[in-house]
DNA sequence: CAAACAAGCATTTTT
DNA sequence: TGCTTGTTTG
């Protein structure tokens, strides 16, 4: 049955033998629907590989008779790998891929008969933005009340939701037709028309354009096969067997193409036999998804966790397996996971367990600061890999927020660890890449308005506004897209004679490009190269002065080889496959694939880390308004997702977890108090050997509360102890791995240099090594260090608790952080029955330390030499940031005296007297 | 029309 | 704090 030389036929035993009997059973079933839930690191993709292999060998079922749908690039790559290796060369042929590129590769074969020319742009995020501002000017919409993201999030809904523009506008705004001119909305009550006529537009230029935008690549492919029969039944009779990886982050529109690819409901007549030895040629397609419902964390973007928990309903004669045993991790971490994603309800309950054994304890720490979470992480990963021989590619870092990263960063630059950094702001999102990419796209697509206009004056050609506002005025009215306008410039009036020659240069200039990149001698890179010199892009960066220009080139540099990597590993290289390939990928696809050791620790988000693994995982930000998210701790739903991310974390880790959080974070250039994580609270207190468990600053408080004094906004009264002793001291030098660390030597020099952390010394040696990051980060830490200053506090009583906490848990109740713990009312998990109005994130420093200060002197005491005897309430001050205010209190406390300033709009504050940038009026 | 400057806003998470 | 956007001026 298999002449296929490049298949290599698998006996059952070989494809089966070495799995427990859940994964053997999910591999072998016949059916037409399958549902695995699969816990974290069961051996899901195991599993799916072998089902592959086990229908081709033994259902005997055409390589080609198989999709299998993956969410990035990367795990398709993955996945395909691992079939070559079990079936051998012919995996390379079949359909594994992400929903978009299988959507891409549908729409690009049979996207005319709904109207799609085969060329079609696909808009990113940005691109969309442009063309919404397009519209919201064009239809006179204030996008200070409806900004394009919110509106666009609004399209994407809909899309998702797949529903339609016409349906939209029937119901909102039945007498708006899209592409008529010179209609203005103004400012309706009715948001929801509002809505719908910028769809309906949206969708008008979206196609006038030749473009889809990410949502529209599945909605699109949904259209297509509802409308065209041909089509549909093409696929339906193509694939047999359907098998998609994460589905519990599908959205319903990917929801219904699945099931329009396999013809559920067309095949009603005939509903699905139960007792089918395999899918035959005929009727419904054999589905098989895999998932877990814990580990949904795309509901934000539309994934619909119902789904997967719906699935046996939504399909006749489904049957599910789940898979429950982690072969992945260490007992004590399945405890932890387990326990966290607990409090979570509305799930079905599910264990996971392991045979490896319970392993070594989860290890805590609470920093001062984010520099310090950084630095002590960073000097935990030196010791890993001196002491216990880790490699580095065996560490990740995982955060909740990109913007996280930078302090993490700097720790592991200035440690002198190497690391490499997933996502953020995306090569193919960087600017000058876009640039390149629009002339590209222009090049492929000349009715791609949004990028021709992106380009018709990048670099400067003097074709500003003025000129877009007459092509695109002509183009308009003649209902012609934008560079169809340019062609036939002559017979455009009043054109201005400098702006006509300009004009005519562009359209020169992209002929000449076009024609460059038709000729089949011009591959991608060629064009590419061509495209960067003739345009002037390349030179207008190479004469500029910015430095950041230089690295600009040097992407643009990046780009061409990127085209040229492609063209290696692409049989006919097209322009267009390029941009295809630009157009779908996925942070996760930039890190190396299995078997590749990068030799540097991994720094990413959490949802990157989907579906990765690694033997040492830091969890960092452990803080409310960190993780969970500000924005959605408020939200029971949303909260719930926060938890399952948590879930995704913990279970990352083989070996060794670590959770770290820092008792203040800055974040917008302001120093917040954090509380910690709910989630640490979750994780049962046993499991946890918490290293330091109080910030210093928590400690202090702590004390001072019998006093009266826990208020907020108070400039921070730091002392020595804080960061020397703190640091470098109890909490963590009697730890018995105090003396190796500290004598490491990547973090040797920084131990070295000075006593306190946040002061001076650690600023200053960070600055000289790097100018980029010197200005950023040196005066950060500077005002900080400013701010929680050295102002001497000795002797004030730092004694029973930091004692018991550094060794450790024992007293410490999970709820026991700190005086301040009973009114934070997060209720430890049930629901949202005890939902605190208290706001978890506060502000602690005042920017109080203003510029003139913190430029100078950094770390050294400042007393300014008031004396509180001189203030009184309703007293007039002014302050270097806050202006003139009135005093609403006094606290004598002699040198740490306390004033209450009302400043009228900038708010009331709380001030230390001796510290705080005022004068008495 | 471009460059320089000021103001306001921003951070979830991504195919 | 840092970036993007808008405004002003030459």
């Amino acid at each position: 049955m298999q002449q296929d030389p490049d298949l290599i036929a698998r006996t059952a035993n070989e494809l089966v033998g070495d799995l427990n009997p859940q994964q053997a059973e999910a591999v072998q079933y016949r059916g037409p629907a399958l549902l695995i839930g699969a816990g974290a690191g069961s051996g899901k993709t195991r599993v799916l590989t072998r089902r592959i292999a086990y229908i081709l060998s033994q259902f005997g079922a055409w390589p080609s008779q198989i999709l299998a749908i993956t969410f990035t690039n990367k795990a398709a790559a993955e996945m395909r790998e691992r079939l070559s290796a079990l079936i051998g060369p012919v995996a390379e042929r079949m359909w594994v891929s992400t929903f978009h590129s299988a959507c891409v590769r549908i729409l690009r074969r049979d996207g005319k008969s709904i109207g799609l020319d085969s060329g079609f742009s696909i808009y990113d995020t940005a691109d969309c933005e442009r063309l919404v501002k397009l519209i919201a000017a064009d239809l006179n919409i204030d996008v200070k009340r409806y900004t394009p993201r919110a509106i666009l999030s609004r399209i994407s809904d809909y899309k998702n939701n797949l529903e339609g523009w016409q349906d939209k506008l029937r119901e909102q705004a039945p007498d708006y037709r899209p592409g008529q001119r010179g209609y203005q909305i103004g400012n309706p009550g009715n948001a929801e028309a509002l809505y719908a006529i910028v769809y309906a537009e949206y969708q008008h230029r979206l196609a006038a354009a030749n473009a889809v935008d990410f949502d529209d690549l599945i909605g699109r492919t949904v259209e297509l096969l509802r409308r065209d029969p041909a089509v549909a039944d093409y696929y339906r009779h193509k694939f047999r067997y359907i098998l998609v990886d994460e589905y519990q982050d599908t959205n319903h529109a990917q929801y219904v193409l699945i099931r329009e690819l396999a013809g559920v409901d067309a095949a009603k007549g005939a509903p699905a036999p139960a007792n089918m030895p395999y899918a035959g040629r005929e009727g419904q397609a054999w589905i098989t998804v895999v998932g877990d419902s814990d580990q949904s964390i795309y509901a934000f973007r539309g994934a619909d966790i119902r789904n997967i928990q719906d699935f046996e309903q939504d399909f006749p004669n489904a049957k599910t397996i789940m898979l429950e045993q982690n072969y992945r991790s260490t007992q004590t971490i399945l405890d932890a996971a387990n326990a966290v994603i607990a409090h979570n309800e509305g799930r079905k309950p599910k264990k996971l367990w392991t045979a490896l054994g319970k392993g070594e304890p989860i290890v805590g720490y609470a920093a001062d600061n984010a520099q310090q979470e950084a630095a002590w992480i960073a000097g935990e990963i030196a010791r890993l890999h001196g002491e216990e021989n880790i490699g580095y590619s065996d560490m990740a870092i995982m955060y909740r927020a990109n913007a996280q990263s930078r302090s993490l960063e700097e720790a592991l630059i200035n440690a002198g660890l190497p690391y490499q950094l997933v996502g953020g702001t995306r090569f193919y999102e960087r600017r000058e890449i876009k640039d390149a990419i629009a002339y590209l796209q222009g090049i492929v697509n000349p009715a791609d308005d949004v990028n021709m206009r992106r380009i018709l004056n990048v670099p400067k050609r003097g074709l500003g506004a003025r000129a877009e506002a007459i092509v695109a005025g002509y183009a308009e009215t003649n209902a012609i897209p934008f560079y169809a306008a340019i062609e036939r410039l002559d017979s455009i009036e009043g054109v201005p004679t400098r702006t006509a020659n300009q004009l005519r240069a562009f359209r020169d200039l992209m002929d000449g490009l076009r024609k460059f990149a038709a000729d089949p001698a011009n591959r991608p890179s060629d064009i590419v190269a061509e495209v960067l010199s003739k345009s002037g892009l390349l030179d207008e960066l190479k004469k500029s002065e910015d430095p950041q220009d230089a690295s600009r080139v040097e992407n643009l540099s990046q780009l061409q080889s990127v085209a040229a990597e492609f063209e290696q590993n692409t049989p006919d290289a097209t322009l267009a496959g390029f941009l295809e390939t630009t157009a779908l990928v996925a942070d996760s696809d930039q890190l190396p694939g299995e078997g590749e050791d990068s030799g540097k620790v991994t720094l990413m988000t959490l949802h990157t880390a989907k579906g990765l693994e690694y033997p040492v995982v830091f969890l960092t930000g452990m803080e409310q308004g960190t993780f969970p998210h500000s924005r959605a701790m408020e939200d029971a739903s949303e909260l719930s997702e926060e938890r399952r991310l948590a879930y995704v974390g913990i279970t990352r880790a083989k070996r060794r977890l670590y959770v770290t959080r820092a008792a203040v974070r800055a974040q917008w250039g302001q120093a917040n108090e954090m509380m910690p994580s709910q989630f640490l609270d979750e994780i049962p207190d046993g499991l946890i050997d918490w290293k330091r468990r109080e910030a210093g600053v928590e400690r202090m408080r702590a004390n001072w509360s019998n006093g009266g004094f826990d208020d907020d906004e108070f400039g921070g009264w730091g002392d020595d102890d804080f960061g020397g002793t703190t640091y470098g001291g109890s909490a963590y030098g009697s730890g018995s791995r105090g003396g190796s660390y500290g004598s490491s030597s990547s973090y040797g020099s920084y131990g070295s240099t000075g006593s306190t952390y946040g002061s001076s010394s650690y600023g200053s040696s960070y600055g000289s090594s790097d100018s980029g990051y010197g200005s950023s980060y040196g005066s950060g830490t500077r005002r900080f260090g400013a701010n929680a200053g050295s102002r001497s506090r000795s002797g004030s009583g730092t004694g029973s608790r930091s004692g018991s906490s550094s060794n450790g848990r024992s007293g410490y109740g999970s709820r026991s952080y700190g005086s301040s713990g009973s009114s934070y009312g997060y209720g430890s998990g049930s629901g949202s029955s005890s939902r605190s109005g208290r706001v978890t994130t506060r502000r602690v420093a005042p920017k109080a330390a203003g510029s003139s200060s913190a430029a100078g002197s950094a770390g050294t005491p400042r007393d300014n030499g008031l004396n509180i005897a001189d203030f009184h309430v309703g007293d007039r001050i002014t302050h270097d940031m806050y202006g003139l205010g009135t005093i609403v209190d006094t606290l004598d406390k002699g040198p740490k005296s306390v004033i209450t300033v009302d400043f009228g709009s900038a708010g009331t504050k709380r001030l230390m007297l001796n510290r705080a940038p005022i004068e008495k009026l």
